[in-house]
DNA sequence: TGTCTATCATAACCCTGATTACTATAATCG
DNA sequence: CGATTATAGTAATCAGGGTTATGATAGACA
């Protein structure tokens, strides 16, 4: 336990094992409200950008928009969000929150709490600050080196643009 | 920003988002190697437990049986594992790695490491040991209250074992 | 010895997330 | 104007995690 000879406790396992815990602790504790974590996450960014296209939503969620279109469909027919074709782009589609969905939120945003203190359960408080603020660098962090460094898919593909790649195998 | 106004950066949500950034930025820089994050802390738990039952080994890396089931469907077909009778209880298979697994283990950590690197980029070591302890304690507390209160399901069927309620329903 | 219960593995099914590929529509540029 | 390129949304498919349910087998105990 000393020396670690396991690498189970590197931060990416941590990382993992924590998440992964504190969303099932979650997940079980809020059965009774008709709202998955996920879910939430999207509400709470729409719910402060109503009328967002997909694609948009997708980004400031950090999704991908395939995933994001999912959700939508499932909150959608759960009658949490709604679609709107937007007037300018016949292609967008504009969401918008229903106050079914946003009625769900501050409940839901109380049991977190109460997960959140039972996990930061002997935690100092500076301890729980500098925790935050560690996090919040590792994202913008990651976040950054994505966009900067978007594959680079071990043998990488020369920085070619992608569809001359295409091109070349088509 | 500074009040925040919105919920996105609460520990549930940062934990989530680090922990997916990161396991993304892992499965971008290793698509080479024939083995994903979720398999490798598999094996790293099980080369140094071989033999172990699905059951155990589910209990060491924390996930429900039926996951782990899984993985190791996938992980045999792939060639990373094996299964074989427990001579002593028909019911269980004992289950060790092979050979190709465990050569994989050590790129795999190389990428990791310097994925870790990337992630903590600007964190002082300070910053970073502390990190590591607030995870793991958050980790032992979710795993304790887990233990102890394993369902509590909001408004709490009362505390009679869960097959008696079943047969009242039926 | 024979039920009753607990445990192992796993099937079936739902949610989350990603990749790839395709359609429809915008936008841009020759 | 017309072809090319880019973008919005989404179907299909795969990995990961979870819950519920089921068939076998062990174990306990009357």
């Amino acid at each position: 336990m000393k020396d670690d000879p396991h690498p189970i406790s590197s931060l990416g396992f941590l990382l993992a094992d924590a998440s992964r815990l504190m969303r099932r602790r979650f997940d079980q504790k809020s059965r009774d409200i008709e709202m998955t974590s996920a879910q939430m996450r999207i509400i709470a960014r729409l719910c402060r950008n109503e009328g967002t296209s997909q694609a948009a939503l997708a980004a400031l969620v950090e999704v991908e928009p395939m995933t994001l279109c999912r959700h939508i469909d499932r909150m959608e027919s759960a009658g949490l969000v709604v679609r709107e074709q937007d007037p300018h782009d016949r292609r967008a589609r504009m969401l918008f929150t229903t106050a079914k969905a946003r009625q769900l939120i501050e409940p839901l945003r109380q049991r977190a709490d109460a997960i959140f203190e039972e996990a930061q359960a002997g935690l100092s408080p500076e301890a729980r600050r500098q925790l935050l603020e560690s996090l919040a660098h590792i994202v913008r962090n990651l976040s950054e080196s994505e966009a900067s460094d978007p594959e680079s898919a071990a043998e990488a593909t020369s920085p070619r643009s992608r569809h001359e790649t295409e091109e070349a195998s088509a």
